[in-house]
This record gives C-alpha cells, structure tokens and sequence, in this order.
RNA sequence: GCGGACAUGGUCUAGUGGUUAUGACAGCAGGUUCCCAACCUGCUAACCCGGGUUCAACUCCCGGUGUUCGCACCA
C-alpha cells in the first residue's frame, strides 16, 4: 500500500469527473455494485474493444455473445453449484462464522466433498473448537453459494437457474458451432466479454471486488497432444514470475517468457503463450510494465476445474491484485458437459497422417433368429453383440447385457465375419487454455497508473496520462474565447473531428482557457486544439500535447487530417 | 457475517438540542483577460434512511443502509 492520501484523491477525482461512482447512491447505494459515468463509460468501452481487437487479431480467434442467465443444469456440470457452494458453521458461543471444510481440514482427508449433516457429524464426532473463542457450539453447517439464484418462467413451472458466475460456460455451450465455424480443425478459440455475479459476502476495496463485474474470457481449444506452441522470442525483455512454492522450480524468477518455457518454469507452450499475449495485452493499454508480475498457483488454490494457472497481478493502490487468471483448464469442461447432457459433439478430430488398417473379428447378429427368440430383448442383444471385445472361440455362450441380465447365444445367432477398415483419425476431448480478465480491475489499475500527481512549476496539479488507446476523448477543442467568430470555428471543427468514426472531440467553451487545459489533462484528453484571434486570419489553430504541455501551431485541415491518421505526434 | 469508528452541497470539510447550518474548491451567469486552475460581482447546491426520546432532533437513543479498519471470506 502507498500513501492513504492518494487514493482518496484518486476516488474523489473519479467520482467527481464521472468516471467510476456507487450505484444507486440516492438510495444509499449498494455495496459491490459500481457505476461507470459518462467518462468512465468511454474509458470502458475502449479498453475493451482494445482487448478484443488484441485476441481476434489472431485470426483464430472469434466472439460470441451469450446470456447471463443460466440453467442449473450448466452450473452443475461445470462444477459451480456443488464447488462453488462453500458450508459455513457457525459458532453460537462467540457469533463467528467460518468455512466449514477449513474447521475439519485435518479431521477428514476430503472435507469438500461433505454434504452439509456430514459436515455437522464430523464436527460433532471430532471435538472441534471454535478457533475464536474455543468452545464447542456449533450450529448445522449452512450452504453459502455464492450465486445469484433466479427463476426462468414464472410461477411454479419456471426453471431453476443462476446468474452467471463466469462468462466462460458461454463457450463452451457455443462449442459445436464453433467447431464447424473453423471447419473442424484446432486449435481455435472464443471470446466474450460482459457481466458476471458473485453474491460476495463481503465485498471491498472499491471496484476490485464487485458483486457485478465486467470480465473478458477467452477459450482456447487445443488438442492436448499437439498443443500449439507460438513464437516467444517476440518478446525480450524479462518479466517477474513467482513460481508455484511447493513446484520444481520455486521463486522469483525474472525472465523471459521463452526462457521460463524451457526451463521448465511455464509448464504448458499454449499457456506460455497466453502469458506473453496477455502481458502485451495490459502494457499496450497502458499498465506500468514494472507493476506487471505473474505468480503460479499451489495446488491447493487451484480452481476446481484447474490443472495449472497463473494470475497475472498488478500492483497499485491495493497492493498486488490478481487482474488476469490464465488457467489450463483441460477436458474438464467438455467432458463433464458431455456427460452431463448426453450430446457427443464436445469433440475434436484427430486426423491420422496415414489411415491405419484395422482387422477384427467381429459377430454380426442374425436378426431372422435373434428376433424371435429374444422378442423385445433382441435389440439389446445385437447391441452387446457390436460391444463385444473379443470374439469367444466356442459356442455356444453366455452374452451379457446392459441391464446385468445375460443370455446363450448360440451358433445359428450370429455370424463370424472378418471386418477390415480404415482408420483415419479419432475423437478426443479438447484441452482449453483460457485467459479470464476482470476488466474493472484492469480499469482501476489503468488509471492508477496513469494518476500523476508530480505538478506543474510547484503547483498541485494532476494529469491522467491515459494511453491514447483508452482516452474518454480523442481531443478537446477549445475557443480562446466562446465569441467574436472563435466560437463558429470551434463549433464546426468539434462537429467535423465527431463525424470521424471512433474519434471522439469534446467542445469546452466555460471558464479560462488555463482552467479548460487544467479539465481536460485531468481525465487524460491527449491533446487540445485552440482555436484563437489567429484562426480567424489565417484558418490556424494551435494543438497541444497533454503530456508536456507543448504546443505548435497548423493550419486546421492539417490538424484533422493528422488526429484521423493518428499522426499528430509527427508535427512536433 | 462479527466487532469498532464514521456518515453535512458535485468534492473536501466546520459546527449546534431551538435564530438564515460554515468555509474552500468545483459548477452556473455576468464582467475582465490575447494560451495553462488569475481576478471581480452575483448565483445554484447539503445535515444517509426509518423509528424513538423531546415543546423542539442535523445534533441524543435504537434499527437499517453505506463507507472504513480489524477478524472471517475472496471459488
């Protein structure tokens, strides 16, 4: 933590100038639940069309959009309504709460796995004492998820559902099309970015953590065997990764992507990767590549649906704060989503770079006598005679079936055949890597780092030194006086620069034109144009650069033309 | 969720059981000023919500909500 004081100055300046505010403050506001102003809002939307433009670049790369509310039947699968759902005991002697797997952590050697009069046995059974006040008192045990529950439908026949806890399930929902849409081949990935819900109990630190909260994921399908390995040596410079404590390579390392991958360090190439796009990522919006680290996760603070993850933290005003979670996530997903709903186009193909001949014995059924025989049974009959590994050398015998039952089958049932066909590939179940931003956590930090309270000429003085990718505003134009003909030109100039796709002006006419500079560096506004006496002569305006307050005079044509083209630096 | 502290214009704040509730900054209108929060005049704008005590509550008490600190929690 740095000084208290700013980061007072910090959220008042962002309340103030409409940038990040409580919600529903006239109703006493809502605690973990923000409001992004008119300022803030402009911030957002660039920040995360920066992210998508950053991964669909890729080209393999797509967007989908999906919705909020969810079926349970999803979050069971994926692990969200039983994982997600943490017991709480409570102790009667002293009021406290706590988890209740943490109180019998060392009594049960998988204490997650409890339902909650379990729970309630092994506490009872075990003696465990309140780690506040020592007694013995417990309460039953209380499922606490941390999921919005809703209703789908209304009355009594609406279905069970949940907000979304991540983005994530939306992809994987979306698998099949995807598939199809990169004319099955992997690797591919998707993304989207929008709101997700934890019910937190208690939320804290501002919009670090939120109730409602703005996230970017993205999936990334491999196949586990071939995992695709991208070009590291792109970037140079060595990066701060805390390796996973109890791993093979302990520490602080400073190095690069390329060299953690070979040593081990970085144990997945895909994941590798994503790291190094991701640190990208964060310092072309502006994070201070210093304040940038990763740190492995321990095995036991794996997510459950985990099997390797880096956060990527950035350090600021709230000390070190997890930003970005990039997660091996493997088959967990897709297989339990095949099984939990039957479908089987979860799956990759697996092309063989030769067709493989295979040979096999097999029986096929001879309906014209099973079917009598057999009667309603005679479909189950020729299935387990398909299943069948390992054709038995004498007949006749006995034939399991699915229900437990068996049955003889003889000679005249079946015929031997000898099958031969080629082989060209296999189903599996895709990997996927998956990089989850909180997109308000990057915002924070953004403006954070961009906070400059060093002054001008000894005076107080703050400027936002946004990167010009994620500035409220492109431009704020400015008439040295709003009269005597300035006022037209810097009317029609504000409307011409707004005409231009994606490039936002800001017309500010009140107050000295020291004062307008002063509004403008404070929300980061990357450059000024004025508009003076000379203007109405010569068709001269003046640009200014927020960053040292230069300033060179050109003809207003030039200055558009150089502002559409993103060249304005070069006149300096 | 527990315990403590706190809650006054947009922001930061002063203050009182009873008169018109401070001040600064910001904002608005006008004046002035030929480029970096200047100056002058005027203006707008606040006691978190609900109960209670009291003749009278912004002030005291209780509850709620929010902020904040510590504990717990943070998949």
């Amino acid at each position: 933590m740095t000084d208290q004081g700013r980061l007072d100055r910090l959220t008042s300046m962002m309340r103030r100038r409409g940038i990040v505010l409580p919600s529903f403050e006239i109703y006493g506001g809502v605690s973990g639940l923000i409001d992004y102003g008119p300022v803030g809002a402009r911030i957002k939307r660039r920040v995360v069309e920066s992210w998508v433009d950053h991964w669909t670049s890729q080209g393999d790369v797509v967007e989908i959009d999906s919705p909020s509310i969810t079926p349970k039947e999803v979050l069971v699968a994926s692990g969200h309504v039983g994982e997600f759902n943490d017991h709480m005991s409570e102790c009667r002697s002293c009021e406290g709460v706590f988890r209740s797997d943490h109180l019998i952590d060392e009594k049960h050697p998988n204490p997650d796995s409890l339902s909650g009069s379990e729970i309630d046995e092994v506490i009872s059974g075990n003696d465990v004492t309140c780690p506040n006040c020592g007694e013995n008192d417990w309460s039953p045990a209380r499922p606490m998820n941390l999921m919005f529950p809703t209703t789908i439908g209304a009355m009594r026949s609406g279905r069970e559902a949940y907000m979304r806890p991540e983005t994530a399930q939306g992809m994987f929902m979306l698998y099949p099309s995807l598939f199809r849409h990169f004319k099955q081949k992997l690797p591919f990935g998707a993304l989207q970015t929008g709101r997700g819900y934890r019910n937190e109990i208690s939320p804290r630190q501002g919009m670090i953590r939120l109730r409602e909260f703005n996230m970017a994921e993205l999936e990334y399908f491999i196949d586990p065997e071939d995992p695709p390995v991208g070009d590291l040596s792109r970037w140079g410079s060595p990066v701060e990764l805390l390796s996973d404590p109890e791993g093979e390579h302990p520490g602080i390392h400073n190095i690069t992507f390329s060299d953690a991958l070979n040593s081990g360090i970085v144990r997945h190439p895909t994941v590798a990767w994503f790291l190094a796009r991701t640190w990208e990522f964060l310092v072309n919006v502006g994070i201070d590549s210093t304040k940038i680290r990763f740190r492995q996760h321990t095995g036991t603070e794996m997510a459950h649906y985990a099997s390797d993850c880096w956060d990527c933290e950035i350090f600021g005003e709230y000390g070190w704060v997890e930003c970005v979670g990039i997660a091996n996530r493997t088959c967990h997903d897709l297989e339990s989503h095949e099984e939990h709903s039957g479908t089987n186009l979860l799956r990759g193909w697996r092309q063989y770079p030769d067709p493989v001949l295979v040979k096999r014995d097999v029986l096929s059924p001879n309906g014209s006598v099973i079917g009598p025989i057999f009667k309603s049974k005679s479909s189950a009959v020729s299935e387990a005679l398909s299943q069948l590994e390992g054709i038995p050398d004498e007949m006749p015998f006995e034939l399991g079936l699915e229900d437990g039952t068996s049955v003889q089958i003889t000679s005249e049932m079946v015929n031997r055949r000898n099958e031969e066909v080629n082989v060209h590939g296999e189903w599996f179940t895709p990997h996927v890597v998956e990089p989850a931003f909180g997109i308000d956590r990057i915002i924070w930090h953004i403006i954070d780092h961009a906070f400059d309270e060093s002054g001008k000429e000894g005076e107080e003085y703050t400027i936002l030194s946004l990167d010009e990718s994620v500035t409220p505003y492109d431009i704020s134009i400015l008439p040295l006086f709003d009269k005597d003909g300035m006022d037209q030109i810097a009317r029609s100039i504000a409307s011409e620069i707004n005409s231009i796709p994606g490039i936002r002006a800001d017309l500010d006419t009140s107050r000295s034109i020291g004062r307008r500079y002063a509004r403008a560096d404070e929300i980061g506004v990357p450059w000024a144009i004025t508009v003076d006496h000379s203007s109405l002569e010569d068709n001269t305006v003046t640009i200014r650069r927020r960053d040292d307050q230069m300033q060179i005079r050109v003809p207003i044509d030039v200055a558009i033309d150089s502002l559409r083209m993103g060249t304005l630096n070069g006149l300096f």
